[in-house]
DNA sequence: ACTGAACATTTCAATACGGAGATAAATCCG
DNA sequence: CGGATTTATCTCCGTATTGAAATGTTCAGT
């Protein structure tokens, strides 16, 4: 009697509800651990994300990197603004869309990161070390899968 | 010369490092569903959160509700106010320990939960659904070993 | 060329939440 | 018993983030 409705959920609903509690403290703590990582740095997570876009995929337009950093419209602009009073990034106008502007990094924006992006990156392999390669390689297989099918499928039912 | 420092990782943090932006999309898209559907009830996913760990747990007290839902002792106030001014729950001095005191679901909030639960349960079934449920449960039992693991050895580097 | 719709970005106001220190009660130890 | 330490919660402030409306741009149709 101490559990008054979880008695009423079905199986189905039982094991997703589960995985839903599992992925979000496991998301959550590595996070913490990843913020944590980054503020000694003076960045958040946010903002690292830019960087480490633009590290890697060199110049884009603000709206791609929105897109890749999952923040709001008004987020990246933001990020951008603070990252570009760093001398971290820069605006750059697109000379094919006077609308839209590219987002680059400074030479100090590709030092900065070049430095710091190998420390974050062994704090996250040490954070996944937990799990065998082979675990690794399945466990991102099925989340791929799982978000994949929400972009695809925004409102399904009804 | 696209990608400049791509190239210089190596193959268990490059595993580990996609893992991890697997991982954070996925939950951001579920997370993001999730928080559409407690908003037609006004509620944050936080909020949720306390009423639902109080639905099924009994009253708690506030320590215990923080732990269980993942917010700072600030934030467990915030929550707990502003639940408790929608009279959805309410604080209950713990006769043992009268710094402490237990946070209840008040009738009002017994009966707002137990209608709302369900819808939610159902929309987080439809967004697994994308797994079968073997593939969940593995998913499930890899995510608690790495998030297990995180809380066991906080900081294990050095 | 002119109108209006779609679009990229920015501006702006509102807010949920985290974190440090304060408060108050319980516990421990001499 | 009385002072020190730990524990549970709250208050206060900062701030990152979102969503809506505004701004300026492109493009299709006529």
């Amino acid at each position: 009697m101490t559990a008054p409705a979880a008695s009423a959920i079905d199986p189905a609903t039982g094991r997703a509800l589960k995985l839903w509690v599992v992925l979000s403290r496991a998301t959550a703590s590595i996070e913490k651990r990843a913020r944590e990582d980054v503020a000694r740095h003076d960045l958040t997570l946010a903002e690292f994300g830019v960087l480490e876009a633009l590290y890697h995929k060199g110049p884009m337009l603000a709206g791609e990197v929105q897109r890749r950093t999952l923040v709001s419209s008004g987020g990246i602009t933001y990020l951008v603004d603070r990252l570009t009073a760093r001398g971290l990034v820069e605006r750059r106008p697109c000379p094919d869309d006077r609308r839209a502007n590219y987002v680059a990094l400074t030479p100090e924006g590709t030092t900065f990161i070049h430095s710091i992006f190998p420390e974050h990156a062994a704090v996250i392999a040490e954070v996944m070390s937990a799990l065998a390669p082979e675990e690794q390689e399945t466990t991102a297989r099925l989340l791929r899968k799982l978000g994949l099918s929400l972009r695809q499928a925004p409102e399904t039912s009804g």
